[in-house]
DNA sequence: ACCATAATGTTGCGTCTGCAACTAGTGCGC
DNA sequence: GCGCACTAGTTGCAGACGCAACATTATGGT
């Protein structure tokens, strides 16, 4: 085998076991999220960016974005947390395209709940691949990912 | 900020940047083996698999798991790709529960069409994702997550 | 030998997703 | 000012998913 066919596999093995690792958190945090606060991953995440927005608004396609969403899931996202009370729409004055969308204080409150869940489940998730011989090099490296503000 | 509440951070921001990448390769790579070869990145993933397995069989149970779907999901999968005659169950005469799945010879084909695509969009979309500040660190240390076969 | 328990796959059901087509609004060239 | 290309968000549609309930087969205790 080639140096060539070499990287080639690297490349394979790293997306593999990068899958492994993200579908074993999403499938742990969805799981408890649900059951426990009655929101999806994707929920909490969006809630979640938008709290982490300095309390500002965020539009409906950075918000897609950040969830990695198509533009019409963000839509009826959007929708639905909004007919639970916990998002509002906000029509933006400058753009009239444009829709902001903001937390609901019953948002902020049930984000605020589940924040400790899905904190303690990141964790737990993530020793858990960690006993993975095949995902453990991994979760090292995610472990040394430091956010910028923090060094 | 204590030292406690950096770690729940960092394993956040992790979390955040896996999902990211993740993403961002699986979109790529579903729309460019849907496109140019009918195939979902799901349904590859179970075929590459089976081929790795020594050309061998495996089971439902086994293929869900290297697919991280649910065992429905595996059935349907399943079952769509034998409907498109690239794969074929086969009964097992030792457990009467469980079912081996192998690829056919159009499979194996297909598959062996498919792989180049997938091994350069797969290098495209990593050279992407290191083209984004937030995501470059976590590419890197993908790419030094050598298989142990090959070290 | 027999029954309770566990494991393997399959099916009904409700939900979420992406794509493509569409509407509404912006702004640039002329 | 007028059109034309572009962006933002929404909706119809068909496909895929997970969960829970089910049928079938294996296994372990007595």
């Amino acid at each position: 085998m080639g140096i060539a066919d070499d990287a080639v596999e690297i490349r394979a093995h790293g997306w593999r076991a990068l899958a492994a690792v993200y579908s074993l958190i999403e499938t742990a945090l969805e799981r408890a999220l649900q059951s426990r606060h009655g929101v999806s991953v994707v929920e909490y995440t969006v809630m979640d960016a938008l709290d982490r927005q300095d309390g500002w608004h965020m539009r409906m396609r950075q918000l897609a974005r950040a969830a990695a969403l198509s533009n019409s899931a963000a839509t009826r996202l959007v929708t639905r947390l909004e007919d639970r009370g916990l998002l509002a729409r906000v029509l933006c004055a400058d753009d009239r395209r444009g829709i902001y969308t903001e937390l609901t204080p019953a948002g902020r409150t049930l984000l605020a709940e589940a924040r400790p869940t899905h904190d303690a489940v990141l964790r737990e998730a993530l020793e858990e691949a960690e006993g993975t011989p095949e995902l453990a090099p991994l979760v090292a490296a995610l472990r040394d990912l430091a956010p910028q503000s923090l060094t």
